[in-house]
DNA sequence: ATAGGGTTAG
């Protein structure tokens, strides 16, 4: 069935839209005023009436002047006109002041300047003056007056100019009527501006139109685009013009139905509305909001002229669409081209800077953006936060956020969420605070930003708190929202909770299931993580690429190599989703993890695209666990071929050579390191204790329990050794055998766990967190610490959780 | 006719 848009198609092409869609004038001076034709066929009038601008205004004044006709009521209400037209209303106002005869349609010409260039107080100001002075008003008047309430969203005052029309005797007038309905409808009272409009005895097509947008724009798409079948199928029906479909194109995009959009495309070509550029630019931007990048791109190239307007459609679409590259090009072609950007221009194509981290770009918009004086407009500056954050410069962001004067909610969650996706998880949790004190009242991207930090930070309590300050809310209903605390459980340890919570949403995104796939995955659950992909399939939300990664690498922490090269296949063969180079390294992990080394390499020797450095990395991790010097000096090959300055495959390649005790090449990977100005991100461990989170760095005696810590260990050491325990000295080099032991004593991660056992009661769990990967010797230490001390500790590291409990390890060993 | 901030993986 089409949308009954189509129903006329049978019908030869409709005449051009009806004259009662252009705004209607209000009568022309001489049908207004009684003047005199000398006066009105002076050549100096008729120069006024062919004058075109400011500029050919001041040329014709001496003439008024030196003819002694600026005093003729005619000249003057030309001047009132054209100075209010040319945007001088100081100049009309002058001449409005000096003039004899002030009669109703002077009056008028003063008011439609007032609407346009000065405040809505200024000109219900001058309504008074024109009632004050016993002029009888016009329904002109009030329509001017309605509309420019509307556009102030100013229903009280609009209530009042309607009680002033109908004291008048207009409430019948059509015109004045269909002003009211706009006023309603811009309010944000769709519902009022019904009920007025469904009183009409009679409805024209402005009408229809203007409850039609109401609806349109106060995110009521569905309801717009049944008025538009009512309208058709009403007695004496009317047929929609371009001002309808301008205004129901954004409602089908909103519903991002392509199949209505086509239908309206097909009724906008029968009707020969393909010549306006208004229609055009609706066209596009509905294209690309219903995902159809390249229709919109066909109908963006066939458009014989473009505005500014189009061309911002165009470039939103393309990076709303994540084709950023084309944003960019776009964008720079308008430049080229000699247009000038406006301010959605700038958001549209900050956020393609920020999403491709193209910070270059991002810094000329930046400038163009002060160029522009576009400096204080502060949605503008919060898209530059947005940007900056993406492009990993928070502090330029910060900078750009503390001198923004009128910060709105958006700036706070650009801000808080910027933070939060830097590492810099205190400043968001601070900067959370902050706005609780300023009194402003989060919304659902606040707590999403709040959530993401706390995920990161892994500490259950604040989680909790967090989640009971969104049911509170009431945000929890929200799926972002729900999303993010479905993660942020899983990634502080509650797979269990993050399940529950999971389980109670009844509108689940892609993101949610694969949040919970992998948090399921990262605590070694395969089986579980397995079994939810598979309940996945079968409803109705389509699984994606980074489904199958969560689930590839969920097979690979559990072992399940076969399902994971099953699902490696399925991902290509059943969903047509071509594998990325992360899909690529996470097979490697899931081959050469689970120890077929060799299996492993011929699998990337096999790729069809040229292995990147992840492919390599997991390949050397996987040698480091297996003890594979060869294989993994052939992987280090590689992977330094592509010259990475990531710290950690260095170290990788370090401990590997110091497991096998190659300490030479151990010394030259540190020269390595040192060349390339590289330093080894220090090992971090957190622990949450009642409200607080300590920080322990390796080495560190910063810590006011400092000496009491190392002290416990002494004595921690001696009973795990007693239990079979034996430090892993073998991958230290170069310092004697006691300080061996030191060293590894030091290691953030024991430090931590000594102060969470020395802080709570027995039988607690304790929690940590560390930012690398736990270490071999720290692995089997806690181990032996889980069984003597009869607690249950849980770790988790930059890639997965390690549960310990009695003497073994949720993760096999392999990690 | 276009409009700023959002969840997952790495």
């Amino acid at each position: 069935m089409s949308f009954p848009l189509l129903a006329s198609s049978g019908t030869p092409p409709a005449p051009p839209p009806p004259t009662a869609a252009i705004p209607r004038p209000p009568p022309s001076l001489a049908q207004r005023v009684h003047i005199p034709p000398h006066i009105y066929k002076h050549p100096t009038a008729i120069l006024l009436e062919l004058c075109n601008s400011m500029k050919e205004l001041h040329q014709i004044l001496p003439q008024i002047i030196k003819n002694g006709l600026y005093n003729e009521h005619l000249f003057e209400t030309k001047l009132v006109s054209l100075f209010t037209k040319y945007g001088s209303l100081n100049d009309a106002t002058k001449v409005f002041d000096f003039a004899k005869l002030k009669n109703e349609p002077m009056y008028h010409t003063m008011l439609k300047g007032h609407t346009h260039y000065s405040s809505l107080d200024c000109s219900l100001g001058f309504y008074a003056r024109l009632r004050y002075d016993n002029v009888t008003p016009v329904i002109y008047n009030f329509n001017y007056l309605l509309k420019a309430c509307a556009d102030n969203f100013d229903v009280l005052k609009g209530k009042q100019v309607h009680a002033q029309l109908i004291l008048h005797g207009f409430s019948d007038s059509l015109f004045a009527m269909t002003s009211v309905v706009n006023l309603y409808a811009k309010c944000g009272m769709v519902g009022d501006a019904y009920k007025m409009f469904d009183r009409m005895p009679e409805r024209d097509l402005v009408c229809w139109n203007t409850v039609i947008s109401g609806y349109a724009q106060n995110g009521m798409p569905k309801r717009a685009l049944e008025l538009v079948v009512r309208m058709q199928e009403e007695e004496g029906g009317n047929r929609p013009d371009s001002v309808t479909v301008v205004s129901i194109l954004p409602a089908c995009a909103a519903i991002g139905s392509l199949r209505v959009g086509k239908s309206i495309h097909g009724y906008v070509f029968r009707n020969g509305f393909e010549s306006l550029v208004n229609v055009l630019t609706a066209l596009v931007d509905m294209y690309a909001k219903c995902g159809s990048v390249d229709i919109a791109r066909l109908v963006f190239d066939r458009m014989d002229s473009k505005t500014v307007v189009s061309l911002n459609a165009m470039i939103d679409g393309y990076a709303r669409n994540g084709y950023y590259d084309e944003a960019l090009i776009l964008f720079r072609r308008m430049l080229d081209e000699g247009y000038k950007p406006t301010n959605v221009t700038i958001m549209s194509t900050l956020h393609a800077c920020g999403e491709s981290k193209n910070i270059e770009l991002g810094q000329y918009v930046h400038e163009l953006v002060n160029q522009l004086g576009l400096g204080s407009n502060v949605a503008v500056v919060n898209s530059l936060i947005s940007m900056y954050c993406k492009c990993q410069r928070v502090d330029i962001a910060a900078e750009l956020f503390e001198n923004l004067k009128e910060r709105t909610l958006v700036s706070w969650n650009a801000m808080i969420l910027g933070y939060a996706q830097n590492g810099c998880v205190m400043d968001a949790l601070t900067h959370f605070c902050e706005m609780h004190l300023q009194n402003i009242k989060p919304d659902s991207f606040t707590m999403v930003s709040v959530s993401t930090a706390l995920a990161e930070l892994s500490v259950l309590r604040q989680a909790k708190w967090i989640h009971g300050f969104s049911v509170r809310t009431c945000l929890d209903r929200n799926v972002f929202v729900a999303t993010a605390l479905v993660d942020m459980y899983a990634k502080c340890g509650a797979v269990h909770t993050a399940r529950k919570l999971f389980d109670m949403m009844d509108d689940r995104h892609v993101t949610t299931w694969n949040a919970m796939i992998d948090g399921y995955g990262t605590h070694g659950f395969g089986k579980e993580a397995v079994e939810l992909f598979e309940e996945m399939r079968k409803g109705h939300v389509k699984p994606n690429d980074i489904t199958f990664l969560c689930v590839i690498s969920a097979c690979s922490h559990s072992g399940f190599v076969e399902k994971g090269r099953n699902y490696f296949a399925l991902m290509q063969e059943e969903y047509s989703l071509e594998p990325s180079m992360d899909h690529y390294g996470a097979m490697v992990d899931l081959i050469g993890r689970a120890g077929r080394l060799s299996e492993a390499w011929n699998f990337i020797d096999n790729m069809p695209i040229s292995p990147g450095l992840n492919v390599y990395g997991a390949m050397l991790g996987a040698c480091k666990i297996h003890k594979n010097v060869d294989l993994g000096e052939k992987a280090a090959d590689k992977l330094f071929d592509l010259d990475p300055d990531d710290g950690g495959y260095h170290v990788l390649l370090a401990n590997m050579y110091a497991t096998a005790s190659m300490w030479k090449k151990v010394a030259k990977v540190r020269t390595m390191m040192e060349r390339k100005g590289i330093q080894k991100t220090p090992g971090c461990s957190l622990v949450d204790l009642r409200n607080e989170v300590h920080t322990f760095y390796s080495g560190s005696t910063s810590h006011p329990q400092s000496e009491k810590i190392y002290a416990y260990l002494e004595k921690l050491f001696d009973r795990i050794k007693a239990a079979g325990y034996i430090p892993d000295t073998d991958s230290i080099h170069d310092v004697e055998d006691n300080v061996q032991e030191q060293l590894l004593k030091s290691h953030s991660e024991k430090l931590a766990i000594a102060f969470g056992l020395l802080n709570t009661s027995a039988g607690t769990t304790i929690h940590i967190r560390k930012n690398l990967r736990v270490c071999g010797d720290c692995h089997t230490a806690t181990k032996y610490i889980s069984l003597v001390m009869k607690r249950e500790i849980i770790v988790r590291d930059m890639h997965r959780f390690h549960h310990f409990k009695d003497g073994a390890c949720s993760c096999g060993d392999y990690w």
